[in-house]
DNA sequence: TTTGAAGTTGAAAGCCGGTTCAACTTTCAT
DNA sequence: ATGAAAGTTGAACCGGCTTTCAACTTCAAA
């Protein structure tokens, strides 16, 4: 086997016209749900979006549960390949917690839609939900360890700081990213950065 | 005027006899949208656990989205009062949000359905959401500030930290106190007030 | 005891959107 | 060129859920 589905009726498009309409259908749908949130988009809204008919929509996808799944990863993956490269870039492990940050929120303001898209899968497809969050922080935890080893950050690093420092990103991103975009991106990355590098408290 | 709403047909209760209806409503849809969400949970599977009528219902909330309003505003306030006192007791600023993130947690395992209560606001009730969030980071804001003046904490704090701390407690209470309560609540707080008061950057 | 306001009841109206389907059009390998 | 596979179409089906409503019950004040 070649692919990981079993697929008893496969929905892959065999032609550049399927893909195409496939491709449609998908960023229609990141409007659609982002606009109006997963249950108030309508798949008829998702096909008008995307200048197809409402059947079409079922030669690519077995559901509106279906169409949301495969926007989470999408999305989910998005972030992960505008964000990793970035963070390669950095001089050490604190520096690249910081670039992690930066470049999240650089995303969040070009892709508002982000968290009504992810947030909601909490309730539509909770396994996705759990996966995006769970990589994040891994990815995170790993480069930790690897900064630890390094002496850039404490020895004693565990998942916890990593699951922290996500909550923080994520929040911020809220905030600074979607809610708000007013403050430069590179103000809240080095006041963020500098409690996870020192902490607040007092400098005695 | 004595109360905050208008009130065109008031629905309040006027009899003890109806406040216990209410209440039951209340409880009983914290259970169905928590553990069903707010769109797979039904009004009547609301009024069954409640163990009265489909119709009652409208006797005490206008429509589905009502009683979810109502239902947000009442977590919200009940977290506040949970984690208020404790926090008072606190010997200075550092430890005041040990001991939130502490009692959060405790609450979290506690009530574990307050994430889809109040996570699903955002697509509900975007001002309930906004209002939630933006009460406990202002609380945590205004804090920090005493604490500064106090000398506790570093002079510069402002809301980026504290929606950087409140982001860090709300993943945390996901994840260890929602997801997986099996560590000892004390040692996720430990860990992360350390993370607040020094940061995690090499002691050198 | 009477009375009417408050509360209860559950059947059914009404609405809405996901999904199906059979006829039709386009594509492309041969 | 041609036929079979791929893709398109949108009306209609379908089931579920919110909301309404008119008859009925409870309760407490007069």
């Amino acid at each position: 086997m070649t692919a990981g589905a079993p697929a008893k009726d496969d929905k892959t498009p065999r032609t550049a016209r399927g893909e195409r309409t496939r491709r449609a259908l998908l960023s229609a749908a990141a409007e659609e749900f982002g606009e109006k949130g997963f249950h108030d988009g309508s798949i008829s809204g998702i096909t008008r979006r995307a200048g197809c008919a409402l059947g079409s929509f079922y030669t690519y996808f077995d559901s509106k549960d279906d169409i949301f799944r495969a926007l989470v990863n999408d999305m989910s993956g998005q972030v992960r390949d505008y964000v990793s490269p970035r963070i390669a870039q950095a001089r050490d492990g604190i520096d690249a917690e910081r670039i992690g940050l930066l470049s999240f929120l650089e995303f969040a303001r070009a892709h508002k839609e982000i968290y009504r898209i992810i947030d909601e899968a909490e309730f539509v497809d909770q396994a996705a939900y759990r996966a995006h969050y769970e990589n994040t922080a891994s990815r995170m935890a790993a480069r930790l360890a690897k900064a630890a080893a390094r002496g850039d950050v404490r020895a004693d690093v565990e998942d916890v700081h990593a699951w922290a420092i996500m909550g923080m990103n994520v929040f911020l991103g809220l905030r600074y990213g979607v809610w708000d975009d007013s403050r430069p991106a590179e103000e809240i990355a080095a006041i963020a950065n500098a409690l996870v590098e020192r902490g607040i408290g007092r400098a005695d």
